[in-house]
DNA sequence: CTGTTAGCGCGTTCAC
DNA sequence: GTGAACGCGCTAACAG
């Protein structure tokens, strides 16, 4: 019953258990003819080596833990399997650390990143506080961000700021002035999502390029979520009726728009537009105007970066800005009682 | 630099490391001044056990591997979400194994079975054949199925045989007669969905026990995708124009036929009556009426069956049954030519 | 080229 | 109650 060792190996073959490591791991100093017989016996026996000596062995975990709020938003899912598909080719494990809570996010950035567990470490979508940073040096881990923006670390930064500026623009072109926004929270959230703050900006700058003031009473926070972002649309519209268009920080708000917009028998977008963000797969149906991201692509890139960093650590944190658009779909439309310029 | 060990705390504290691990491991034969001073020594230091040096000398991989589908679908998600917050507050690490190819699938039940990677393996709607039942044994790894039914193994089943009739019996009490079945896949695919035989077989079940003859060109078969549940719903209809009421095998589907319906000028529930499954989270918005699965309680349930097993083995592989209901929303109404029964 | 041996860090005997 | 020594299975360094 007990699992067959090297040491077998080696006795079957007539070698020392030396040699047979060396075919293991193709060391070229062994001759052809004595790596053959190994090769044979092992395949005879089904030996394959016990990956916890190995670790032990090569002070290697093999392991790369994945932190992130996986669940909390349909987004996230589609990064994650980006990073899957990449570390499956990989010859290292990894484990998931699922943060819903700051009490968790706390356990997982203070007990995870040990050398003696993990070769490599991937956050998502949260931000390191300044003591976590100091930490993560320390234990002297490979750390790569995604969706999270940190000038020490190696990152994968989603382009929140163009983002919410296109979203918002896409709404000036069609002549809106009166552009409400319904955000993620932006203080003291416990996860501080780089996006929350960067989308806000890309809100602003639009609206500063147009020359329209900003308003405050014209954003309105809370989760992401569709009845939040539902009752959070009714009293923006109800406080604000000139309000002719709203964006939305997620799709999954943008729903609940959509949802306070019905409710309150406004159409759209014939009376209110509506644009999302991320572009979610529910999102074609409901012929959601919103801003696409390379959800999957990112996570590709992240886990990628992450393999090169353990294999050739860099001197320097690297930034890899990943791109968004404009998907023009069905809930956003031109201003009733605005004529587009005269050049279009 | 080095990491500190057992046997740090051992000299500093002026105690052989046998004491040290005894503490360690909460072992009573220690003095209470000893292991005082031992764990002061401890805290001192900052020592934490390096977790590979632990298993290889226990013998047990504090692993748990899940392979599952978990990104084709929606309703899985929350499943893994119950499976993580149980195996978070155990011991064991786990790690997962994406299966989207049936190659994938086929290396992952030939490769992470083995004692010296895991100690417990969950299985996520997948099958086993019997070739992998087989091998499953003989590693001797106490493994549990979640929505996939085998009589060798411990599983948590999805009533959905009931599921399927239930559907099914809410369009015959509405009046329905004509009514169509919006199936993923049913034959040779190369996951076997214990969920898919299921639902079709309690679709067939509700029809009998009305009386009403099963019609094999009422069922269409497609993947899980709304763009694959527009067009098979485009075909049904078209070649069955009596079919007043559409049973879509997942919510995702629903969608698509709603889009279908739209797209032919159908109104829901008006001119076509829509039901699907699972209940996830977009459902409520679109005021889909579906069959609801409790999702994430059945992944906490195969998670603490798969720790209880791992603790203690069962002789006989045990099941549970988790159970589905009807949530009647707005996308099903009573057949315009049908009068209810005196009784109501 | 190849066999032997010393660790990797911990848990667990086995004497004391 | 406690320390020393052995072994988990493997890699790597060292002789030969």
């Amino acid at each position: 019953m007990a699992s067959i060792t090297i040491r077998d190996v080696a006795k079957k073959a007539g070698v020392g258990v030396g040699t047979v490591s060396r075919v293991l791991n193709n060391n070229p100093s062994v001759s052809p003819e004595t790596r053959q017989k190994v090769l044979e016996t092992i395949s005879e026996l089904e030996y394959q080596p016990n990956p916890i000596a190995r670790r032990l062995s090569l002070g290697k975990t093999l392991t790369i833990a994945v932190i992130a709020p996986f669940f909390t938003r349909p987004a996230f899912v589609q990064r994650f399997r980006g990073i899957e598909s990449v570390l499956a080719e990989s010859e290292y494990d990894f484990v998931m650390y699922n943060v819903e809570t700051a009490a968790r996010r706390d356990f997982c950035f203070r007990e995870v990143p040990r050398r003696d567990r993990i070769d490599g470490l991937l956050i998502m979508s949260l931000i390191p506080t300044s003591n976590d940073a100091q930490r993560f040096q320390e234990a002297n881990i490979p750390t790569v961000l995604l969706d999270a923006a940190h000038p020490d670390f190696n990152r994968v930064i989603i382009d929140d700021l163009h983002g919410g500026y296109l979203a918002t623009k896409h709404l000036l072109d069609l002549g809106h002035r009166h552009i409400g926004y319904i955000s993620d929270i932006l203080a003291k959230s416990p996860f501080n999502y780089h996006s929350i703050f960067e989308r806000h900006q890309g809100y602003q700058n639009a609206l500063a390029e147009a020359g329209i003031p900003y308003r405050p009473d014209y954003v309105l926070q809370g989760e992401v979520d569709q009845n939040v972002g539902r009752e959070l649309t009714k009293q923006l519209l109800a406080d604000n009726p000139e309000i002719t268009a709203v964006f939305a920080y997620s799709d999954t708000q943008a729903i609940g728009v959509m949802q306070a917009a019905r409710e309150m028998n406004l159409r759209v977008p014939e009376d209110l537009s509506v644009i999302g963000y991320d572009d979610i797969e529910i999102s074609e149906y409901l012929h959601l105007t919103t801003i696409q991201q390379k959800l999957m692509q990112s996570g590709v890139q992240a886990a990628k970066l992450l393999l090169a960093e353990i294999n050739q650590p860099s001197t320097h944190p690297r930034e890899i800005i990943s791109p968004t658009t404009l998907v023009r779909r069905q809930t956003t439309s031109l201003l009733k009682t605005y004529s587009l310029p005269e050049t279009n």
